[in-house]
RNA sequence: GGGCCCGUAGCUCAGCCCGGUAGAGCAGGCGGCUCUUAACCGCAAGAUCAGGGGUUCGAAUCCCCUCGGGCCCGCCA
């Protein structure tokens, strides 16, 4: 992992090799490679081509070396750059001096430039024909094993470079990732969303119940809090006049990373003026039924990404909080039982949860326990109890109910939205309610809030998606680590 | 936080049960080979067996502790 006191003896190979290169006048960092065209052009000249026949112009291509292949006096490199691999074909008879002189200076792992004319071989394979090779830069390091790549799990997180250079399967999924969110961004900007980027760092976070991450600053000689939502200052935005807007951003939440949870995470949350929860649940159906579409068209090779069009296809089941948990535990009345009725049902159904609950908290240990394991599509969870759900607004027609509805798929929480409180006076009652019940934790009171809906803030409606949850499944990936580029690791011991 | 599992050459893995001088493939070195594509053939080299302690005549192997990681459960409304 670390580097060794010593020079490892396959890195002072290749260091002499880097030395060989500059005390014959030659850059092994060179500037540029003027001329560079993507390696997927040279094979397309090579379409059509007999083989050993070669085509007219000329291409310089740039990448990683992978393999290489020496046959006495002709040589077979793989060359890859991010739009695949091509064979590069050297012959000495060819190339003279700088035949033996490239592959003496070369290994698996640098990156180098090659110019030549397409040709295929005499087993059908594109090649380049080259008449010149240069290094671009000197690989002290070898890379993983060609073939295998690199397993230890550990190392393909601590050193995501490493995995990434050696498997184009894992760039490939975080270049799919990319294209989620991207897909994501196009469609809230064609829905007319404004897209917001609100402060990261704040005297308190709110939106949710979450320990926040701290931290200081210096000039104002204050404790800060990382955001932990992006739900009040977005709101706040509704309040001056902005009536689509939405942000995609990282939040921080203080808690243990595991194979659905990290600290650090995306958010893509979106806030509606004068419109209510029916009309965000059309929005998220479409907005997933556009990106499910999107990385159908551009990953097919993903199977989880070819199946996504018919799993999102609208429109998505529905089903009352209330109905389906009483249909899956097999009894009625289950929102109206005493707390220690229900505290008693979630025990038995394996919950650890503290005595003092609100009866909120059970009821939502019983929905995870018998209903969203069972959520195979696409399904719309409609208003909750209010007990579960502090912060939305409550039912307009169903008593003890809030207008919210959760999107479940394979027990994955893929949207949760809700008709905004909008109501100062009642959004500071609860806030207070929330910072009796968890007094131990220091959670404070965003009052500038209250402050703010003091002012007016139109009837809303509002959504959180958890990104990182939408692309596990859109990509058939069981952790999220391997959707996080650089996933949260406990720091390694310092040797020495 | 609890349980189970893993850590051996730069990389991928054997060896561990049942203790007896640490093995292979890839990569690298040297030699051979002008159509290979996990190229091939020969030779030589490459190890703090995660770290520490213990048991033993003898430990990669058995025991204990520590570090890092994986999976499951719990927590994270």
């Amino acid at each position: 992992m670390s580097a060794p006191e010593e020079t490892h003896r396959l890195e002072a190979e290749r260091l002499a090799k880097l030395e060989r290169v500059r005390a014959r006048g030659a850059e092994p960092y060179p500037w540029a490679f003027a001329g560079r065209v993507l390696s997927a052009r040279a094979r397309e000249a090579c379409s059509g081509l007999a083989p050993g026949a070669e085509g007219p112009a000329s291409f310089r291509v740039a990448g990683r070396l992978r393999s290489i292949r020496e046959h006495g006096r002709s040589a077979f490199l793989d060359l890859e750059d991010a739009s695949g691999s091509l064979q590069l074909f050297l012959e000495a008879e060819h190339l003279g001096a700088a035949y033996a002189q490239a592959l003496s200076e070369l290994d698996p792992g640098d990156i180098v430039g090659a110019e030549g004319r397409p040709t295929v071989t005499r087993r059908g394979e594109p090649s380049l024909r080259v008449s010149g090779i240069e290094l671009l830069a000197k690989a002290i390091h070898p890379p993983p094993e060609k073939h295998f790549g690199l397993r230890d799990p550990e190392a393909r997180l601590r050193q995501r470079y490493v995995e990434l250079l050696a498997s184009p399967e894992s760039r490939r999924r975080f270049e799919a990732r990319s294209e989620i969110v991207r897909e994501m961004r196009r469609f809230m900007d064609a829905e007319g969303f404004l897209e917001a980027e609100t402060a990261g760092l704040l005297p308190v976070a709110g939106g949710a119940a979450a320990a926040p991450f701290t931290t200081h600053s210096r000039y104002l000689d204050a404790e800060l809090q990382l955001r932990i939502s992006l739900e009040l200052p977005l709101k706040r935005l509704l309040v001056g006049g902005f009536e689509r807007v939405f942000e995609l951003g990282h939040v921080y939440r203080n808690e243990d990373l595991d194979s659905t949870h990290s600290p650090e995470y995306t958010m893509l949350e979106a806030y509606w003026a004068y419109a209510d929860y029916t009309d965000m649940r059309g929005l998220i159906e479409r907005m997933y039924a556009r990106v499910a579409g999107h990385v159908a068209e551009r990953f097919p090779e993903l199977p989880a990404a070819r199946e996504a069009p018919a799993l999102f296809r609208p429109p998505f089941a529905a089903v009352d909080f209330g109905q389906e948990l009483e249909s899956r535990m097999g009894r009625t009345g289950i929102l109206e039982l005493p707390v220690d009725e229900l505290r008693a049902l979630a025990r038995s159904a394996g919950a650890t949860v503290p005595d003092g609950s609100p009866a909120g908290v059970f009821l939502d240990k019983l929905f995870e326990h018998y209903v969203s394991p069972t959520l195979d599509r696409p399904t719309f969870v409609l208003d909750h109890p209010e007990s579960t759900t502090p912060l939305a607004k409550r039912h307009r027609t169903k008593p003890g109910r809030v207008e919210r509805f959760e999107l479940y798929c394979r027990d994955l929480e893929l949207a949760n939205a809700y008709t905004e409180l909008n109501d100062p006076l009642e959004q500071d009652r609860r806030f207070r309610r929330q910072m009796e019940a968890r007094a131990e934790d220091s959670y404070a009171l965003d009052s500038d809030f209250v402050e703010a809906l003091r002012y007016g803030m139109p009837p809303a409606t509002g959504v959180g998606v958890g990104v990182d949850r939408a692309v596990m499944l859109l990509l058939g990936v069981s952790s999220i680590k391997d959707i996080l580029l650089f996933p949260q690791t406990r720091p390694k011991e310092r040797p020495g």
